[in-house]
DNA sequence: CCCCTCACCTGATCGC
DNA sequence: TGCGATCAGGTGAGGG
């Protein structure tokens, strides 16, 4: 979404927003009426991402600045069933939450719908504020807690290793944990835990070493190919923003994969209920020890 | 402070 | 055709 979204809206400004449903609007501190005023008539200035959030840096607003002259930025989070879609002038989707019109000098007109099912995603506008570990790095302030992801350069393995054995829980809790390491969530997790042969419920006290860097070095893979592909769709809810289908669905080894065999050896792949969610696993290949 | 559960939501699909 | 149950990729507030 973030490399789609770079090219065509850098330079861009936003001609007029619209509010369809202010429950899109969470994660934004103030009134639909504050989100439109503040992002009406801004310029877009690049697309950052960190995990799975996603922000627009705005340029100079021409309504009342942050006290403190901060920086802000449109963010975006798609929660489970978002997407951001840009269209032409013309084009309606179902389910449009808030729709931005842009102008770009070159490109022309252009719209962006951001579209959401379950509402568990959201836009906002925020204040970007340094990050610790890289002080010429912005955050938005609700970004602050999250970890990079492990294919970003600043990404520190060993800090990364050092808080998840200190931690007391399963290993796909921690995997999970946006704030240990962002980007993987329930699909990549089942995905990491599969190629390193480690069970979702292995302690992470107990995890050794070498198999913790192996799952760290195997989520990076499993990212590394998904973002190559498109990430993963299994049906037209997950696209990019041509409305467009990931592939990496159909490099899945464990994730819904339950009742076929697995890839490796050959036995069932199996689907447990964990979190609240489907854990996939092969029984065999993936055993607590 | 750390860990975990649960609430937050809608629409597509499936079985009866 | 209709109705209810089930399922879904995430996050963070709040309780223990």
């Amino acid at each position: 979404m973030r490399a789609g979204l770079e090219p065509a809206v850098t330079g861009a400004s936003v001609s007029s927003v619209t509010v369809f449903d202010e429950r899109s609007l969470r994660r934004h501190d103030g009134p639909g009426e504050d989100f439109v005023d503040r992002l009406s008539g801004r310029g877009i200035v690049s697309a950052e991402r960190r995990g799975k959030f996603l922000w627009l840096p705005l340029g100079p607003s021409p309504v009342p600045e942050p006290v403190d002259g901060a920086r802000e930025a449109l963010v975006v989070h798609l929660g489970m069933s978002g997407q951001v879609l840009l269209r032409d002038r013309e084009t309606d989707d179902r389910l449009t939450r808030i729709r931005l019109e842009l102008e770009h000098p070159e490109h022309g007109p252009l719209r962006l719908n951001f579209v959401d099912q379950r509402i568990f995603g959201s836009m906002a506008i925020d204040r970007l504020i340094q990050t610790p570990d890289a002080p010429t790095d912005f955050v938005p302030t609700q970004v602050a807690h999250i970890a990079r992801d492990p294919l970003d350069p600043l990404f520190d393995d060993r800090l990364f290793l050092a808080r998840l054995q200190r931690r007391n829980t399963g290993v796909k809790r921690a995997l999970l944990d946006q704030t240990l390491l962002s980007g993987v969530g329930n699909i990549y997790a089942d995905e990491a835990l599969w190629a390193a042969r480690v069970h979702y419920d292995q302690p992470t006290s107990t995890l050794s070493r070498p198999r913790a860097k192996l799952l760290l070095a195997e989520a990076r893979l499993v990212l590394a190919k998904a973002l190559g592909e498109g990430g993963t769709s299994f049906d037209a809810q997950y696209v990019n923003v041509n409305g467009a289908s990931g592939y990496f669905s159909h490099s899945l080894n464990a994730y819904g994969q339950q009742g076929k065999p697995c890839p490796r050896c050959g036995r069932p792949i199996v689907r447990e209920s964990f979190m609240n969610r489907g854990s996939h696993f092969c029984a065999f290949c993936q055993r607590v020890r």
